[in-house]
RNA sequence: GCCCGGAUGGCGGAAUAGGUAGACGCGCUGGACUUAAAAUCCAGUUUCCAGUAACGGAAGUACGGGUUCGAUUCCCGUUCCGGGUACCA
């Protein structure tokens, strides 16, 4: 048997496919596991090497529980409907079901070839229409659906039918949009139209008008990835927000249920904290400020109802509805010019803005407890949908409100003295009331509940919990999307498409481009026309397919249900899932969104879907750049010229057929990208270096791949290179290089197919898991797979002879070759339960240095070892385990158990330190008490020694720890 | 801007109920084996000072403070880097 890497990955990648290994039963006798990766989008690039970092994480943890035990559910899927596919229809008019098909294929493979084990037979694909029906009953369960606040869930929408029917609102606590209230007999009064937009306030699904970046050029909506700087990044047109009726999803209805949930799961803190944050709880009051001259008064959420007495002016947001109402003639113009600025202001930039802009509209409200005059501004630190897109501004006690103030040479009034408590800062919600009325003298917390009980008295405000959480507009102007299976007959009331005439299926289309904003459904007139009347033309978001793609993994074929309830009361819920940080908050959030209201229709057995969360961390890659400088002559031509980063402005340079002159870097110079891989890193003093030598540059002319013919075109754009020359003699020139994000957009994508190839899957495999901890980004780099690649070749040398022979004794092992083993067991059965993988690879290095060193080849310490290392390398461990005679695969052998008996201690080594500095090591017996270690090392020469002419104040012995003496 | 995370040798990292900082691996240096190279094996490798040598001395976990007999670990403040910021997925 030989250690050939590409064989043995082979042999076991066939085996496993053809004896199904890894195949999943819905078999309960078992206690189950359920490992979910996030699934990924199949993108163009193919897979790279920060993909497997979290799937070869959760497949040791799979292949470690099924060892164990454990009815192990581990799937994977596409996420395939999304953006890229659909822009690259577009540029290419290849159909984005085609470009899917070979993207998710290629990925397949790819993973295939990383020896994960899922049950492919389980594989899902979101732009499946088997798949996307049940996306579409579901989104159309959460369309007949409303809020009951009383009971806390969700209820189907003929009984609020019914309510509205017999009481009207009276008596109603439904999770609205706006406030309405109506009779029964005015409800029952109402058109078929008026009824269903009555309805739309309270459906969990809704229509209402929401912002859009919208591209008047390109006609149509933009991702706000495809925006920068208020323009297109394609073609650099303008974009401005555009109010336009969309569909969406009432996760505020939620807020306080997906707050509590946290409670009852494993993810990080931070992670906690960050889904805490984006719901935003906050307790404070409403109040209502009349306006001078209107009938309507402006509704306000403070949390500071007790600085009421500051407040001088009144900020609202420039989409408020009463924006155009409260604008004097006189302020018109002003208004108008803030309108076209704001306009074009991404959300982004309006919150991370420093500077302060606000235009005052000219109308004054009247404060509700003195009776102040105060004026209203739009400003765009005031967000629409925050609150109720209006602030009462305390400039006293708020930093963005005072720096407005101070701008606008509006009055500030002190109402809080904080001077008991020095330090405080304006955040702090602490100090005595001043300047405030009825309100002087109280400490702030009471103040804040006088100050409301006041206005709740007046009927001019109550106490309010507020969220920063806003609804998920869930409406795409896109082709590459689930249909929204929704009808409008005649009289544009929407309607719900039957499940049986589910999935609504995408037309056969060939332009999938938007026109003035609307969907290219819109366009596939056969499709959206039916004898009901006229389809909805929208599509759902990438997230609807991916919010609740864990629940169909369980049952994937069932043609009845999305998911029968025996089987997921089986499964329950996902005890580990692991995926990148960049979805913590949203996908997340959205899918447990979607998982609360399955299970308020009695659909799933849990409240959460994720037990426990593990982000692994981003590998970021080299972004390589080569300088294009300009060679001026003496002559006074110029000639653009390649030239390394390390050469500075003003170098003199020769270049033969183009004459002296020196370097010049101006506009017409900068910097193309490189495709890493063709450059060499070295290093030099250290310090890292990326080179680009110049046979790579003539073989480019010759390369076929995607990356070639782009740096083809670029190498065009220079007419010489300035070359250097390294010490073996060959020429390169020195390269600029920042690390940042693997992406097809900065070449530097590395595909995990040419290491595995070169050393082996298993290699690969221990390598990316060797890197770190998995939770943390980091930098790829391959130096060190080799140290892998030794440790792998020590580790089949313990159980294979220089002749390829096994060659294992059955003689019994040694008290000290047991301890190796059984610390190792223990190491790597613990690190694996605190998902810590980089250790338990260290530990088999050690513990593979220790049986070499002690030429250890006994089968009763060597083949647990085996079992051991299955999750880690499973190909080679296959191809030990046979060899040893084992019966089946190892992968469904048993977990080696630890036996304590070996790993016990006579002695432990002491630091002894003095002062807190250890000056030496002592060995004393590990049962000794402290009192006996301290006698024990008072006697000591070398501690002795160290106390000669010193008074012992203080001695701390913790036994099996440190001794430490506190000498002066 | 706001929210979250991170920072330890030349490099990836190890060590937290506070108790020997640098495990393991890479790289580098020297040696063995070899005609040679590769592979393999052995030794050394935080920095500075001192030294023929030794269980020699000092400093040191981004920076500045604090708590403690003792801080990489806990607390306060600062800097830099990464992620998210609601239509990339």
């Amino acid at each position: 048997m030989k250690f050939d890497v590409q064989a043995i990955d082979e042999r076991w990648q066939r085996y496993w496919k053809e004896h199904k290994t890894y195949r999943t039963t819905n078999d309960t006798t078992k206690p189950k596991y359920y490992v979910l990766d996030m699934f990924p989008y199949p993108s163009g690039a193919g897979l790279h090497v920060g993909h497997p970092l979290g799937y070869i994480g959760s497949d040791i943890v799979a292949r470690s529980k099924r060892q164990q035990g454990f009815n192990v559910l581990h799937p994977m899927g596409f996420d395939a409907f999304g953006l890229p596919a659909e822009q690259y229809a577009i540029d290419t008019g290849v159909h984005p079901s085609v470009s899917t098909a070979i993207n998710t294929k290629r990925y397949q493979e790819q993973m295939e070839r990383l020896g994960l084990s899922y049950d492919w037979d389980r594989a899902v694909n979101t732009s499946d229409p088997n798949y996307y029906k049940w996306t579409q009953w579901i989104i159309g369960q959460v369309f007949e659906h409303w809020y009951d606040k009383h009971l806390d869930r969700a209820r189907p929408i003929g009984e609020l039918i019914a309510h509205l029917e017999q009481h009207g609102t009276e008596g109603l606590h439904a999770a609205e949009s706006v406030a309405q209230h109506c009779t029964a007999a005015a409800f029952r009064g109402m058109s078929a139209k008026e009824q269903s937009d009555f309805l739309m306030n309270y459906r969990l699904a809704f229509r209402s008008v929401s912002y859009v970046n919208w591209c008047e050029a390109l006609g149509t909506v933009l991702a706000n990835d495809e925006v920068k700087d208020g323009r297109s990044e394609r073609g650099n047109h303008p974009v401005v927000q555009k109010p336009m009726l969309q569909w969406s999803l009432r996760i505020t209805a939620y807020a306080e249920r997906l707050l509590q949930g946290l409670e009852e799961v494993d993810y990080s803190d931070g992670l906690k904290a960050q889904q805490r944050n984006w719901i935003g709880r906050s307790t404070g009051a409403q109040a209502f400020f009349d306006i001078q001259g209107h009938d309507q008064p402006l509704e306000v959420f403070t949390t500071r109802p007790d600085t009421i007495f500051g407040v001088t002016f009144m900020v609202i947001a420039p989409e408020h509805e009463l924006v155009e109402q409260l604008t004097t003639p006189e302020q018109a113009q002003e208004i108008k010019d803030y309108l076209a600025y704001v306009g074009s202001r991404s959300e982004v930039d309006r919150q991370a803005e420093t500077k302060v802009t606000g235009a005052f509209t000219g109308s004054y409200c009247i404060n509700p407890l003195n009776g102040a005059l105060v004026p209203i501004y739009i400003a765009e630190y005031v967000l629409k949908d925050y609150g109720t897109g209006a602030i009462m501004a305390v400039p006293s006690d708020d930093e963005r409100d005072k720096r407005f103030a101070e701008k606008f040479g509006i009055e500030i009034i002190d109402v809080i003295d904080k001077s008991n408590y020095p330090g405080a800062t304006l955040k702090d919600k602490v100090g005595i009331l001043i300047n405030s009325d009825f309100l002087n003298g109280m400490e702030v917390p009471d103040a804040i509940e006088a100050a409301t009980a006041k206005l709740r008295e007046l009927g001019r405000g109550e106490e309010q919990v507020n969220f920063r959480i806003r609804d998920l507009v869930f409406s795409r102007q896109r082709y590459w999307g689930e249909p929204w299976p929704i009808i409008y007959d005649a009289n544009d009331v929407p309607h719900l498409v039957p499940e049986a005439d589910l999935p609504v299926e995408l037309p056969a289309m060939e332009d999938f481009r938007a026109v003035s904003g609307e969907s290219p459904l819109k366009r596939a007139t056969d499709w959206n026309t039916t004898p009901q009347g006229r389809r909805e033309t929208d599509t759902m978001p990438a997230t609807a397919g991916s919010n609740w793609y864990y629940l169909r993994y369980m049952d994937p074929h069932n043609s009845e249900e999305f998911v029968d309830r025996k089987v997921a009361d089986y499964w329950q819920d996902v005890d580990l899932y692991v995926g990148g940080a960049e979805h913590a908050v949203s996908h997340i959030l959205y899918s447990r969104l979607i998982h609360k209201f399955l299970f308020d229709l009695g659909k799933v057995p849990t409240q959460e879907p994720y037990r426990k969360l593990l982000n692994q961390g981003m590998i970021g890659a080299p972004i390589t750049s080569i300088q294009l400088g300009v060679l001026l002559t003496e002559d006074g031509q110029r000639h653009p010229v390649w030239v390394g980063a390390n050469v500075a402005e003003g170098t003199p340079l020769e270049v033969e057929g183009l004459g002296k002159g020196h370097l010049v870097l101006d506009e017409s110079a900068g910097t193309r990208k490189v495709p890493l891989r063709i450059v060499e890193e070295s290093s030099v003093n250290n310090i890292p270096s990326f080179r680009i030598y110049k046979e790579a540059v003539e073989q480019i002319a010759q390369d076929e791949a995607q990356d070639a013919a782009y740096f083809r075109t670029v190498l065009q754009q220079g007419s010489s290179f300035i070359w250097e020359k390294d010490k073996e003699g060959r020429l390169y020139l020195e390269l600029s290089a920042q690390v940042g994000k693997m992406s097809k957009r900065y070449h530097n994508v590395i595909n995990p197919d040419d290491i595995s190839v070169r050393y082996g899957t298993d290699c690969f495999r221990m390598y990316e898991m060797f890197l770190g901890p998995i939770d943390q980004a980091k930098p790829w780099s391959v130096s060190g797979i080799d140290g892998v690649y030794r440790f792998l070749r020590r580790f089949w040398n313990l159980y294979v002879g220089n002749d390829d022979r096994l060659n294992v004794s059955s003689v019994a092992p040694s008290k000290e070759e047991m301890k190796v083993l059984h610390t190792l067991i223990k190491k790597v059965t613990e690190d694996i339960d605190k998902l810590s993988f980089n250790t338990c690879i260290s530990a088999f290095m050690v513990a593979a240095n220790e049986l070499s060193r002690l030429k250890c080849n006994k089968e009763a310490v060597l083949e647990p070892m085996v079992r051991l290392i299955a999750p880690f390398a499973p190909h080679i461990a296959e191809e030990l385990f046979a060899a040893l005679g084992g019966q089946g695969s190892v992968h469904h052998a048993a977990w080696p158990e630890v036996e304590e008996q070996w790993l016990v201690e006579d002695s432990f080594t002491y630091p002894i330190a003095f002062n807190g500095k250890t000056k030496l090591t002592l060995d004393f017996p590990a049962d000794a008490t402290a009192e006996e270690v301290e006698t024990l090392a008072r006697a000591n020469s070398g501690v002795q020694q160290q106390l000669e002419g010193k008074a012992v104040r203080k001695v701390i012995v913790v036994p099996k720890r440190m001794i430490n003496f506190v000498v002066g």
